[in-house]
DNA sequence: GCTATCACG
DNA sequence: ACGTACGTGATAGCT
């Protein structure tokens, strides 16, 4: 049997805990939120992985042998703020009472120590060391008995690294990271690396020669001109760059493992944490180390705590007899233990509940095959957490499951996608939180038992609100459609992708290049901080706007100063393409499904304030289309196999028509009763001129004010988009209230309802709180008013493609064809059809679409098809 | 985790 | 005088 041996990063970690935490402090005013995050992930890190010994490695000082070597290694950084540095003693103390051991040298960083240790521990032989940290070069060690655990974000999001997960990530292994870094460099340690090279560049040189030394051994093969060039004027800062990185494993420490076993100080421990008032870790701590005087009481809650524990039901007796209680209760649960990402999602535990007894049961059971069929059973009335995902695991459509996270957002949807902690902590204060420290499965079952408790108050409040309807009608229909979209995916011509990837990369390094020269020296472009200080302090253009941290350098800014200096130009050009690249081109092209070669996007149906959709990982309701550059990637989305086009089919203007319908309006009902253009008409009633004199300037300013009414409009937001005075843009207000008069009394009377209730509501009853309308902060009174006005609109055009949604679904199904829905951007449904199905498709969708709701407004939509999402376009 | 930026409706 | 357009998500940098 191997002993664990933990590694920890205190250096690293306490710096991630310090930024992932509001700035805590104790009841006598010191800063403890580092040493409160490192506690919560120390806890967590024993509790999960139970390590026979530990030992937590720092660093001293700035000063070590690599600042010998390069003085300017880590140049860039800052001091540690004030705040931070305070709490590094306090983390000792607490380690001390934790009865952790702790190193740090003199001319070592904390890095070193850490590879030291663990190379002598893998040279012992009989243990597993993990590898805490929150820095990256660490992945270097990755070894068969050695394992990283990164913290990715803040310091809960942890991810295990061994040699596969290392080789998947990277393509090569773990001791080749720092040729990555002597190639690439890494601005956070101001390691230079060779310039222009990123990290796509150096992984294809590594991949196609082994280590930094054979890329320079075999200099010549390499494909790229100004690449070698940059290559070989840079060897020797490449050759350091890869030193720097290089973790020394060899550093005068010894390795004392005897010394190494937690030995908690309870006394001690306690004392810490009473002065700092920290009591989270104090009672994470006695969970860890129960202490010998507190054994009976330990006992007491242990024998209440097995009343609560969850029954783990595997026989065929036991489901029998738990399958009756479900079949008798009034509220029965389930929470999934889902697996594996969408469209390969399965089911691999049912968390159950009867509402009073609550149960584990794992799929390939005996049990299983009892309880399972239970959820297909139409005369039990489910209800679950997350139903979207029972959907995609095959749970039946017919089946009667309610969603409570669903209803949970329909009465309040700030809270977003709620999980059942937040949801109790909402609506059953006073019931006992779920236990954190069980796992997965026995998670879902007392789950289950809260979802349980959790539907018939949220529902009751639903009714309360008038909105079964919505919840019944809309929502909870939608959701099989939404599975159903994310299971289908979208094509994505990977190839194609690819090269143009590719070519936009080259593009990228020749504009790094003009960059560099136009600024006389390298920098980091995506910095705003360097780019700000390159083009406001050294080449002394003329600076606009500051934001909080300085100066502001975005494209408004910069379009202003164009012709300034000819290095503006070429920033913009170089944030355009880097845009492309990083956010459509490489994120899609990981994102495409091996088996599928689509992308299966996640519609969460549960985010937004107002009803509409969100789409994530990735997102497909931000595709670029405005731009003609951008506009390529929409090239690369295709029919897939077994169909022939891409049709989009979209409303036309359906907020203002909502508007229209919403305000009553005469002139508004009017232009759209009579097919008008819209900002034309207008444009001719605010400016009194007649249609035919409408020019493209003015029908461009109508258009802004008629975005503004939609938005909630101000003087000031009106002027900042058309660049006109403030006393104008109010002008151009005021004209526009007495030609729409109906606008006007809507405006005003939804804002003075919500004044009134505190909320406002769709045509369709959905509802949005609005408590800050009661503020008496101008400006969080005043957004709370524009909410007020905007909602109601963009919600109720959310209300109508949802139901379109589900009808056009239906139709399509009913008429037995094979075209399916696969993306919804907020006004436009994207379909999949067939040369057959092409003009079927389109009428099933103009019934769907535009005969869904009858406003006193018609609401057309166009359709565009074609080879691709440009063409369809 | 926060900020700046930029992509969409 | 206040100090803003509404709704999203992804990326990169940062301390």
């Amino acid at each position: 049997m191997s002993q664990r041996f933990m590694i920890l990063d205190g250096s690293s970690l306490l710096f991630r805990a310090f930024y992932a935490l509001p700035l805590l402090t104790s009841p006598t005013g010191e800063y403890t939120n580092a040493v409160v995050g490192f506690s919560n992930m120390l806890q967590k890190m024993i509790a999960e992985y139970k390590p026979d010994c530990m030992v937590v490695a720092f660093d001293k000082s700035r000063h070590t042998f690599r600042t010998e070597m390069f003085a300017d290694y880590k140049g860039n950084r800052d001091k540690a703020p004030e705040e931070f540095s305070a709490q590094v003693p306090l983390l000792r103390e607490f380690l001390e009472g934790w009865g952790i051991p702790f190193l740090e040298m003199d001319n070592y960083e904390a890095d070193d120590i850490i590879g030291t240790l663990s190379k002598r521990a893998e040279e012992a032989g009989g243990y597993e060391v993990l590898i805490v940290t929150g820095d990256r070069d660490a992945l270097q060690l990755v070894s068969k008995d050695v394992n990283v655990l990164y913290t990715r974000k803040g310091i809960s999001d942890i991810v295990r690294y061994d040699e596969a997960a290392f080789k998947e990530k990277y393509g090569f292994e773990p001791i080749r990271l720092i040729d990555l870094k002597g190639l690439m460099g890494d601005s956070s340690d101001n390691i230079p690396g060779v310039p222009g090279v990123g990290e796509k560049t150096a992984t294809k040189l590594l991949l196609q020669f082994g280590f930094l030394e054979d890329v320079y051994a075999h200099i010549d093969e390499v494909s790229g001109k100004k690449l070698k060039e940059k290559l070989t004027e840079n060897q020797a800062q490449a050759e350091l760059s890869k030193k720097l990185a290089t973790i020394e494993r060899n550093a005068p420490v010894e390795f004392t493992p005897e010394e190494y076993a937690i030995t908690p100080d309870h006394e001690r421990f306690f004392a810490f944490c009473d002065k700092y008032g920290m009591r989270s870790a104090r009672q994470g701590f006695e969970k860890l180390y129960p202490a010998q005087g507190t054994l009976l009481l330990e006992l007491g809650t242990e024998e209440t705590e097995q009343k609560h524990k969850a029954a783990r039901i595997a026989g065929r007796n036991e489901a029998e007899v738990f399958a009756d209680k479900l079949r008798k209760a009034s509220v029965p649960a389930f929470c999934g233990v889902y697996e594996g990402k969408v469209p390969h999602l399965k089911l691999r535990a049912l968390g159950l509940s009867t509402g009073d007894e609550n149960a584990v049961v794992e799929s390939g059971s005996e049990a299983w095959d009892i309880l399972y069929p239970l959820l297909e059973d139409a005369s039990l009335h489910w209800v679950t957490i997350d139903l979207k995902s029972f959907y995609h695991v095959g749970g039946s459509r017919e089946a009667h499951v309610e969603d409570v996270q669903l209803a949970a957002y329909l009465a309040d949807p700030s809270i977003g996608t709620a999980d059942v902690e937040q949801l109790r902590s909402i609506w059953l204060p006073s019931a006992p939180a779920i236990s954190a420290d069980e796992d997965e499965t026995e998670k879902a079952a007392e789950g289950a038992g809260i979802v349980s408790k959790l539907w018939p108050v949220i529902f009751e409040k639903l009714k309360g609100y008038d909105m079964e309807k919505l919840y019944n009608d809309m929502e909870k229909p939608l959701v099989a459609v939404l599975a159903e979209m994310e299971e289908n995916g979208i094509y994505v011509n990977r190839d194609r992708l690819s090269a143009q990837a590719e070519a936009v990369g080259k593009k990228l390094l020749d504009l790094e290049q003009e960059i560099y020269t136009l600024a006389k020296h390298p920098f980091n472009i995506n910095s705003p901080k360097q780019l700000g200080e390159v083009l406001f302090d050294e080449l002394g253009l003329p600076a606009q706007k500051k934001t909080k941290t300085g100066y502001s350098t975005n494209a408004e800014v910069l379009n202003s100063l164009r012709y300034v200096h000819p290095i503006v130009e070429k920033i913009l050009e170089y944030r355009l393409w880097m845009k492309l690249k990083s956010t459509y081109l490489d994120s899609i092209g990981e994102l495409i499904d091996s088996e599928t070669k689509r992308v299966h996007t996640t519609f969460n149906q549960m985010v937004t304030a107002t009803g509409r959709l969100s789409s994530s990982d990735p997102n497909l309701q931000n595709i670029p289309v405005r731009k003609e550059e951008g506009r390529i990637i929409r090239e690369f989305f295709e029919p897939g196999e077994g169909y022939d086009y891409l049709l989009s089919a979209d409303y036309s203007q359906i907020e203002l028509r909502i508007l229209a319908h919403l305000s009553q309006d005469k002139n508004f009902v009017n232009a759209f009763t009579h097919d008008e253009d819209i900002h034309a008409r207008t444009a001719s009633e605010v400016f009194g001129v007649p249609m035919e004199d409408v020019t493209s300037e003015l029908r461009r300013r109508a258009k802004a004010v008629n975005f503004g009414i939609v938005y909630g409009i101000s003087d000031y937001g009106l002027s900042q988009d058309l660049g006109i005075s403030r006393k104008d843009a109010a002008g151009y207000i005021k004209s526009y209230f007495e030609k729409c008069p109906g606008v006007k009394s809507f405006i005003d009377g939804t804002v003075s309802e919500a004044h009134e209730k505190g909320y406002v509501t769709t045509l369709f009853g959905r509802r949005r709180d609005l408590p800050q309308i009661h503020s008496k902060n101008f400006t969080q009174r005043s957004l709370a008013e524009r909410m007020a006005m905007n909602t109601p609109i963009q919600g109720t055009a959310a209300d109508i493609i949802k139901l379109a949604m589900a009808a056009a679904y239906r139709a399509i199904k009913d008429a037995g064809l094979k075209s399916r829905i696969l993306l919804q951007v907020h006004d436009e449904l994207v379909i999949e059809t067939t040369e057959e199905e092409l003009s079927k498709v389109q009428e099933i969708l103009r019934g769907a679409m535009e005969k869904i709701v009858s406003l006193s407004v018609p609401l057309p939509i166009d359709i565009h098809y074609g080879k691709n999402w440009a063409e369809a376009k």
